[in-house]
RNA sequence: GCCGGGGUCGCCUAGCCUGGUAGGGCGCCGGCCUGCUAAGCCGGUGGGGGUUCACCCCGCGCGGGUUCAAAUCCCGCCCCCGGCGCCA
C-alpha cells in the first residue's frame, strides 16, 4: 500500500484532514472515506470467504467421478453463487463508491506551503530584475514588494507604457483579435510576421536551453484518451480546460504535462533510470471556462498557445530537489530573456488538486503595475503516478514505489510575448527583441533581428 | 475503413483446437555453497485482504456473456503485426 494519499488514510486520518483544510475543502470526506475503506475491506473478507468456499466445491466436482456426488456437488456450487452474487453486487456498488472519493482526494498539501486561499496569499520567496514602473505604479509597487520585505532596485518612468494588448493591435498592428473572434470566437487571435517569428524564436530558445541541460527533447501526441486525462488532472480541470473531439474518445491536451506523464503509464521503472528529464513542445488548447471576463483582451488568457514544457520523472527522496532544480531553469530562462520576474510560494488554497507544492514565476507587466504568471512549476509527487500506475522498482528486496512526476513551464509563447512587449517597448513604441533570442532569428531573411517597429505613432495624452 | 494473424505474472515463451488450481526460460531479489569471480543448488518474483509470512481472493489486453468451472468457448472494444484501400 504505497500510494500516500491511502497510506495516511489509514495511518493518520487527521493529517489528512488537515490537508484539505488547508486547501479550503470539507475535511469530512476523510470520515466518509474511512467508513468506505473499512466497509470495502470487511466486504472484500466476506466475499473472499464466499469465493473460497465455491473454489473448494467446484475443485472437488473436477475430481468427482460417481454422477450422483457430481450431480450434489453442482447444486451445492449454485447455492454458493446464489449466496455469492448478493454479497458482490454490494461489494461493487462500495468499491465504486470509494474509488470514485478516494480518486477525488487532492494531493497532501507539502509542509513548505503557506497557508491562504487567494492570490494574495501567495508568498514571494524573490524577486529578480529592476523593473520599470511607471510614476503613477509607484505606490502600488511597493505594496507588492515591501509587504514582504523585499526592497527591489528599480527605475521610474514617467511615461506610461502601452498595454500588451494595445501594443499588438494598435501600436505595432501584429494581432487581430477581433477577426479572431469572427472566426473562431474570443481568446483566439492572428498573429502576423514579426509576432509570429518573435513566437517562433522564444520556442527554440527554451528547446536549445533545456536540451543543453540534457533534458530529452519530445513533441508528444496533442490528443489523449479520457483515462490518460483523469490520470493527470482532476475532474474540475477536465470541465474547465479540456476540449473533446466529437465522437472519439479523443481530448485536445491542455499541455504537453499530460502526454508526457502518460509517456510512462503502467510501467515499471528501474530506479537506475531515473531521475528522466524531458522537455516536450506542443500547442495548448484550453477552454478557460471559469475565468469569466478576466483578461478578454490581447492574447494574454487565450484558448491556444505553444508551450515548451519541462517534466521530470524522479524518486520519491529526490523530488524536492527536482522541483528547486525546475524553478531554476525557469528562472535561467526569464533571467536570459531579460524580463523582470518574482517567483511565489503559491499557497495552500490555489494549489490544485493535483499538486503538492507550486511556484510561480511572475514576469512584471509595466502597462498594468502588477506582477502576473508566466510560467508554473508543479511537485505533483505521487498522485499522477498512483493513477498511471507508474512504478519505480528497487534493486533492494525488489520494492516497488511510485515515482515522483513534477512538471514546470519553460516558455509559454503568448504570454512571453505579453511580457516583451510591455517591457522592451520605448517611448515611441519601439520593442527591443531580448539578444538570447537574435541567433534563432538571424538565419531568416525576414525576420526581425533587434527590433519590432510601430505601425503607427504611439498617442499620448 | 476492409481482410487475415496476434496480445499470457519485468522480458521471452508453453497452454487455447479438446474448459478443470498458469508451466518453462531469461532477468532480478534473498539464501546456501565456494580462496575471489563465475558456475551450481534452494526459495521468491503482479494486485488486494488478513490474526503479516499460516492463509485466502483476484489476475492471461479491456468489458460483457455461456458454465458448477473460462487463458481456453461466444459477443463488443482497444492495441500490435501483415496485406488491401484511402491520404498530407
Amino acid at each position: 500500500m504505497p500510494w500516500s494519499i491511502l497510506k495516511l488514510l489509514r495511518e493518520n486520518p487527521e493529517e489528512l484532514k488537515k490537508s484539505l483544510k488547508r486547501r479550503g475543502m470539507d475535511p469530512g470526506v476523510v470520515d466518509e472515506a474511512v467508513r468506505l475503506d473499512n466497509e470495502w475491506r470487511r466486504l472484500v473478507r466476506l466475499v473472499d470467504e464466499i469465493r473460497h468456499r465455491h473454489n473448494q466445491v467446484t475443485r472437488m466436482i473436477a475430481k468427482a467421478r460417481d454422477p450422483e456426488e457430481r450431480r450434489r456437488l453442482i447444486e451445492e456450487a449454485k447455492r454458493i453463487i446464489r449466496e455469492r452474487e448478493e454479497l458482490e453486487k454490494k461489494l461493487q456498488e462500495i468499491a465504486r463508491e470509494r474509488e470514485k472519493l478516494l480518486l477525488s482526494l487532492p494531493n497532501i498539501v507539502h509542509e513548505s506551503v503557506p497557508d491562504g486561499q487567494t492570490e494574495d496569499d501567495n508568498v514571494p520567496i524573490k524577486f529578480w530584475g529592476v523593473p520599470r514602473v511607471w510614476r503613477g505604479h509607484l505606490e502600488e509597487f511597493r505594496r507588492q514588494t515591501e509587504r514582504w520585505g523585499f526592497k527591489v532596485p528599480h527605475e521610474v518612468i514617467d511615461w506610461k507604457p502601452v498595454g500588451h494588448a494595445d501594443m499588438l493591435e494598435k501600436v505595432l498592428a501584429l494581432g487581430d483579435t477581433y477577426k479572431a473572434a469572427q472566426v473562431a470566437g474570443s481568446r483566439f487571435y492572428y498573429l502576423f510576421d514579426d509576432i509570429v517569428w518573435l513566437d517562433a524564436a522564444l520556442l527554440l530558445y527554451a528547446i536549445d536551453f533545456m536540451t543543453r541541460k540534457g533534458y530529452r527533447l519530445v513533441l508528444p501526441p496533442y490528443m489523449v484518451r479520457y483515462k490518460v486525462l483523469m490520470g493527470v488532472i482532476d475532474i474540475e480541470t477536465f470541465k474547465d480546460a479540456i476540449y473533446s473531439i466529437k465522437d472519439e474518445d479523443l481530448y485536445l491536451i491542455a499541455t504537453a504535462e499530460h502526454p508526457l506523464a502518460a509517456l510512462y503509464m503502467e510501467t515499471d521503472i528501474p530506479e537506475e533510470e531515473l531521475p528522466i528529464k524531458l522537455v516536450g513542445v506542443s500547442p495548448c488548447f484550453r477552454r478557460e471556462a471559469g475565468a469569466g471576463n478576466r483578461d478578454l483582451k490581447g492574447i494574454f488568457r487565450v484558448h491556444q498557445f505553444h508551450k515548451v514544457e519541462q517534466f521530470i520523472y524522479s524518486k520519491p527522496e529526490e523530488s524536492w530537489d527536482m522541483l528547486e532544480e525546475l524553478r531554476e531553469n525557469t528562472e535561467e530562462l526569464f533571467r536570459g530573456l531579460g524580463i523582470p520576474y518574482r517567483v511565489v510560494n503559491v499557497c495552500a488554497g490555489e494549489l490544485g488538486h493535483v499538486a503538492a507544492k507550486k511556484y510561480d514565476l511572475e514576469a512584471w507587466m509595466p502597462a498594468q503595475g502588477r506582477y502576473r504568471e508566466m510560467a508554473s512549476i508543479s511537485n505533483c509527487t505521487d498522485w499522477q503516478s498512483y493513477r498511471l500506475r507508474i512504478r519505480l522498482v528497487r534493486r533492494k528486496g525488489m520494492v516497488r514505489d511510485y515515482v515522483h512526476t513534477l512538471n514546470a513551464t519553460a516558455i509559454a509563447s503568448t504570454r512571453t510575448i505579453t511580457a516583451i512587449l510591455e517591457n522592451f517597448q520605448d517611448e515611441d513604441g519601439v520593442v527591443t527583441i531580448p539578444k538570447v533570442l537574435r541567433r534563432y532569428l538571424e538565419i531568416f531573411p525576414r525576420a526581425p533581428k533587434d527590433y519590432i517597429y510601430p505601425a503607427r505613432r504611439v498617442k499620448r495624452e
